[in-house]
DNA sequence: ATCAAGATTACCT
DNA sequence: GGTAATCTTGATA
């Protein structure tokens, strides 16, 4: 995939809208990570929305901690947490300074570095159509082939580091709405939207 | 100071 | 389908 065009970064004001707009919005953006001179680069294919006031699964619904301060700011910022002392988790920030929203990342269609993103998650470049299908097809497996962790919490989405690429809507007809995975409360809530179909959506 | 739970994954039967 | 791995956070005292 060659056709990235890094000017095309998604605004500002792409974030500071409410989280559900967001989530649905982010599908089929392009999600890109330069690390040694190198990109990384994929399609966001599964989102989940997480919102503080109203929302008693997000990490902010009690308040502001040290953990998860950055989702207290504007739109705009990754938000990255540690859990099961085995994995880390990637959100995108939405919504007003203050709101306490975010977007967590669950699926990415890889594109672009295949080979980096194939040796940090299998300590390997070559690698077969299945395990390609098991690359980043949840949230845990994101961060750990795209080499997201403690040091990325709090990047800033609109820097050169880690950020998103316009691309076209999904049409309304290709998102499927969902219960969120994984968590114990506020589980009837469908605050999860994924391209339909798309082999690189999160199993259960 | 202590402790339970956790926005998951891989590997087992 | 079940569960171990592994450790940080946040709640409670």
């Amino acid at each position: 995939m060659t056709n990235l065009n890094f000017q095309n970064k998604l605004p500002k004001k792409f974030y500071t809208r409410d989280a559900l707009s967001v989530a649905n919005d982010l599908l089929g953006k392009y999600f890109v990570r330069k690390i040694n001179g190198k990109v990384l680069a994929g399609k966001i294919v599964e989102v989940e929305a997480y919102d503080g006031a109203v929302d008693e699964a997000s990490h902010t619904f009690r308040g502001k901690t040290k953990r998860n301060e950055i989702m207290f700011e504007e739109g705009g910022f990754l938000y990255v947490y540690f859990t099961y002392g085995v994995h880390f988790c990637c959100n995108v920030v939405a919504g007003k300074k203050d709101e306490g929203k975010a977007v967590l990342i669950r699926g990415i269609e890889p594109l672009e570095g295949l080979e980096i993103l194939a040796e940090n998650r299998f300590g390997k470049n070559q690698i077969s159509e299945k395990e390609k299908l098991n690359l980043t097809s949840g949230p845990g497996k994101i961060c750990q082939a795209f080499d997201i962790a403690r040091d990325e919490n709090g990047l800033n989405l609109l820097g050169d580091k880690i950020f998103l690429l316009k691309n076209r809507k999904i049409p309304e007809e290709r998102i499927v709405t969902s219960r969120r995975i994984g968590i114990k409360k506020a589980v009837e809530l469908p605050w999860r939207f994924y391209i339909k179909d798309n082999p690189y959506v999160s199993k259960r």
